[in-house]
DNA sequence: CAAGCCTCCTGCTTGC
DNA sequence: TGCAAGCAGGAGGCTT
């Protein structure tokens, strides 16, 4: 499940493999994908033909790929289950789930870049670049549309620790929401939210007012670290959802303490971790080094 | 206005 | 064995 790790992996394999490639055709195999777009497939496909991929682009979740045309980004969000995939031109590579097709002309030759996605909650959309409303002393760098209220994430040289702390300390919701919420802290999923909580020693339900400024940093530097090697070892993967352009997979599973790990022993005190429903999905914690106060 | 639940979607896993 | 329900999850939309 992609979340900031596994989307910078992405982001540098398409750095490596498509900037500087011309599009030359594009197409659009299930609409679903470009349902971001306001003229849908056509136009997604009309406006990115003939355009030359000059560099990329990431915040949180979130990627881009910029254009010949400084207006015009190529934006994705992965999803759950979204991949771009480099192959050759013309041989079938077998992507069951294949939504979107570019085919690339480059000074090596050509070749194609597929988005490929399984449960359709990843998109692609052709868009413009807008004013940026997130940054840090009044400095916001412009973004794609899609991105204007996505809050700078924990691995950008511009977050602002004590900014986002003090925010997260004012609000009364669980500490856990607020850490997926992405206008808040970008590039935090559930398995990363979990992993984060467990490092700082947190109970996700704990009110964000009830946790110290002290704390709170310390959480977020747990967050940042968690993230930072899960990106080291190439992302974290669990099954073939989450691949690189090159169909690898990542080596951080084998890192997680708490995600996943319903019943076996928390590996800093040996008690059961717990798994609870919260906010329609699963929160694992320890229920010893994770007390709720 | 903000908080939080529901929905979108597919495929794998579990239970009857 | 076969079918159906359960589960996973990001984020936008909707309700409260």
């Amino acid at each position: 499940m992609p979340e900031l790790p596994e989307v910078e992996v992405v982001r540098r394999g398409l750095a490596g493999h498509a900037v500087g490639w011309r599009i030359v055709a594009v197409s659009v195999s299930h609409p679903r994908a470009t349902r971001r777009q306001p003229g849908g497939a056509v136009e997604f496909c009309d406006l990115l033909r003939e355009r030359t991929i000059t560099g990329t682009g990431r915040r949180g979740k979130f990627l881009w790929l910029r254009t010949d045309d400084p207006d015009l980004v190529l934006a994705a969000h992965l999803g759950m289950s979204g991949q771009f995939r480099v192959a050759a031109v013309g041989a079938d590579p077998g992507f069951r789930h294949a939504r979107v097709r570019l085919d690339l002309q480059g000074p090596q030759g050509s070749r194609s870049l597929w988005f490929v996605d399984q449960r359709t909650f990843g998109w692609v959309a052709a868009e413009p670049m807008v004013p940026g409303r997130v940054g840090r002393a009044g400095v916001a760098p412009p973004v794609p549309a899609s991105v204007r209220d996505i809050a700078v994430d924990l691995l950008d040289p511009d977050f602002d620790e004590a900014a986002v702390a003090a925010r997260m300390h004012a609000r009364a919701v669980a500490i856990k929401r607020q850490l997926l919420d992405q206008e808040i802290v970008a590039g935090i999923g559930n398995i990363y939210a979990d992993e984060s909580l467990w490092r700082a020693g947190i109970h996700p339900e704990t009110p964000g007012d009830r946790i110290g400024l002290r704390r709170m940093r310390g959480l977020l530097r747990a967050a940042a670290d968690v993230l930072g090697e899960s990106l080291a070892a190439g992302g974290t993967s669990f099954d073939s959802l989450y691949v690189n352009v090159n169909g690898e997979s990542g080596y951080f599973g084998r890192g997680l303490n708490a995600y996943g790990r319903e019943d076996q022993p928390c590996p800093r005190c040996a008690s059961p971790i717990r798994r609870v429903s919260f906010a329609n999905r699963s929160s694992h914690f320890c229920p010893a080094c994770q007390r709720r106060r």
